[in-house]
DNA sequence: ACTACTTCGTTCAATATTGAACCAATGGAG
DNA sequence: CTCCATTGGTTCAATATTGAACGAAGTAGT
């Protein structure tokens, strides 16, 4: 493939790819119950993947690609909700440790829920086999921007 | 493929592609010369890649799926700058026409000379040929949404 | 021990976006 | 023609995010 055209090709793939984002997080917005932002949602969905007990904001920052001051703010919403409990680090006085609580597991529950029906459509138009397929190149070109990221 | 599997690939898949468009906008939005934004940009490059001469705002709200009062603040901005002009519509007092600039084509120009070079390092990571392949899946999928969302 | 960096979390102004309200102009139904 | 619903564009408050500055706490070099 020329490089012109190689340049094009990519630019025009990462260009779908922000637009299916975007559409996705809307869509998401719109399944989540009041209150839970889409930034939200995705913590107490990270803490639920992952099986993980406990995490401090600067990891869930990073985690999520998004500034200290982003997670903080995100953070105090879940907190207000009772979504999460958030303590301060016995081992480290500047460090503070989230906690998913049972409200916020069952939050989440709920919102998977909610967008399970919307998802069933897709997966009616779109075979999953084809999301499967394409699931290696998109975590490939994530790590890669990740990465380059500095 | 098991339903549940389906849905939790197809979950996956649809947040990766989130993280990517996330990265991808934000390299983008380093890459581009002061004043013009990711939003911007994109105006300026719809008007050249599709070789168009004059839209009204509410039809480019609508190819990059945001509200009118998004793009009034977008056009805004690209006015000021003097790379699209707006003038009144001779056939629909109510409507605008919007007209790319000399100026605004040689901005898209240098934005884009400004891109390529992160856009080859990750060609060097990712080949050409992968993007290429996920390029009727990612199209199909944003189509689907697209389409879905009402 | 001191000093100098680094890290953790918060705060604040600035930016980009949405949704809703609004006004003016258009167009269709009777 | 006259209404009335629809469309195009703007405005405004509210939300989510960034980048920069900050203070407090940890860490490493000497």
């Amino acid at each position: 493939m020329k490089r012109e055209e190689a340049l094009r090709t990519a630019f025009q793939a990462l260009s779908e790819i922000s637009i299916i984002g975007h559409l996705a997080d809307t869509a998401l917005a719109q399944a989540l119950p009041d209150g839970l932002s889409v930034a939200g949602f995705g913590v107490l969905n990270h803490f639920v993947r992952l099986g993980v007990e406990g995490e401090s904001p600067t990891k869930l920052a990073r985690a999520f690609q998004v500034t200290k001051g982003a997670m903080t703010y995100t953070l105090q919403q879940l907190e207000a909700l009772g979504y999460v409990r958030i303590s301060a680090d016995p081992a480290d006085a500047r460090s503070k440790i989230v906690r998913l609580t049972k409200a916020g597991a069952r939050a989440r529950e709920a919102a998977m829920a909610r967008v399970f029906p919307g998802l069933l459509r897709m997966l009616d138009l779109v075979p999953a086999k084809e999301f499967a397929a394409a699931l290696p190149f998109l975590i490939r070109v994530r790590q890669v921007l990740d990465a380059a990221r500095d």
